[in-house]
DNA sequence: CTAGTATTCAAGACATTAATTGAATATAAG
DNA sequence: CTTATATTCAATTAATGTCTTGAATACTAG
């Protein structure tokens, strides 16, 4: 009976976890603080949220014991509290993919050639990199490229996309990647390369999935 | 930006997800179908809830695509939709376990600074109970105490403490103990009773640690 | 100290969720 | 066909969550 309770108050706990990911805007307010230290002023601005809102939805990811905060100035600057919540983040991802078929359905929809895209797994990636066979782009903002970025990658924004076409080899391949699996930006980019007759595919996975792979990273500008 | 809308989407898909593991009760569910496949009735009378409203939880289970069922006879048995459901809830585990173990440090610091709440050692707490001169309380679960306790304890789990305050001589001293020296159910419950005016300290070690030491124990219920 | 900025708090409108109850459906056995 | 049983559906109430608005708090620069 006492021990139901303990067993009930546990799995409360686990589900005040849970809550922090039952929203939309919290998620993506997560897959932002995946990429690194961001202030609320910042995550209201690149969420779209207004800063009260985005800060009470950062209140209750902190009560759930997903994200940290360091105040610094005027600043308060929110972080998650350590790579489990990226592994649990990418657990969610994982069997929403693979089981609402409502995902599925959407990224069909978005992107229009789908079959070509064949993402390139991390381990793939990292072989060819090491054999120089392949440009890798961060198509990320110049912020988080900075933070931390696969080894030898050249930042590239999608904004300033169009303006390297040129001095690109065409018989070389190009992988680009970004913040997530899910993240556009890379969809957008193979798909403006392949326009213009590269070879391009995209990493299967985002940065903060390849660090916590434990696989090699840089930081810094190049 | 079309990106904007695809991006929410999908972020409220994977919420879906969330909001399934955002409830105990679900949870609860789910640990239960980890271990195979179950129906219904067997779900409802080992979660405790009714079977209307385990039904229901169910069906949110199996929307967010966690769960899904088979018919046979009279009876719809439900399982994991796959292994990466348990994967999921391992990540969900560790995350709420390293937060609630986070929590409970900073509550035990913040309970051991202001302990003016002067422990017990045990070799004097032995002394006065020989003496007869204290009444010594455990406030672990009954399965805990009965597994083994100091000699003479009373069990009285802290969610029974009130019950039993008015029983109490105000004159006589008690002495609260629990799993260790951390443990903040002993905190608690010295707090309470010296609210109520009684003159209440705590064991400065736990049971284990009581046992370690060669001190007498008993075991069973009194 | 004062002004300006970043963040948090508090209160209210509105939507969603959980649990209860009683009825409806579906299956198998007699 | 009728009956018993397992599950689901539907309607209600109480509780909780979300977003907005405007004010309060904390910090820095001048």
């Amino acid at each position: 009976m006492s021990s139901g309770n303990f067993k009930h108050d546990l799995f409360s706990q686990f589900a005040r976890v849970g809550k922090a990911l039952s929203n939309a805007n919290r998620l993506e307010l997560l897959e932002f603080l995946a990429q690194g230290e961001r202030s609320v002023e910042e995550l209201s601005k690149v969420s779209g949220l207004t800063v009260a809102n985005t800060s009470q939805h950062l209140q209750q990811l902190r009560q759930a014991g997903l994200v940290v905060t360091r105040k610094q100035g005027h600043h308060v600057y929110y972080r998650l509290t350590g790579d489990d919540v990226i592994l649990l983040l990418d657990a969610l991802r994982k069997v929403a993919e693979k089981h609402v078929a409502e995902v599925e359905r959407l990224v069909d929809s978005y992107l229009t050639v789908k079959d070509d895209l064949e993402p390139v797994p991390a381990q793939e990636l990292l072989e060819r990199v090491r054999q120089g066979l392949v440009t890798v782009i961060d198509v990320r903002p110049p912020e988080e490229y900075a933070a931390g970025h696969l080894p030898g990658a050249v930042n590239i924004p999608l904004a300033e996309l169009e303006a390297h076409l040129e001095k690109m080899d065409p018989r070389r391949e190009v992988v680009a990647y970004c913040r997530g699996p899910h993240c556009v930006l890379a969809f957008d980019a193979v798909e403006r390369l392949r326009a213009r007759g590269l070879k391009a595919r995209r990493l299967e996975d985002g940065y903060p999935e390849w660090k916590v792979m434990g696989l090699p990273t840089e930081s810094g500008v190049t």
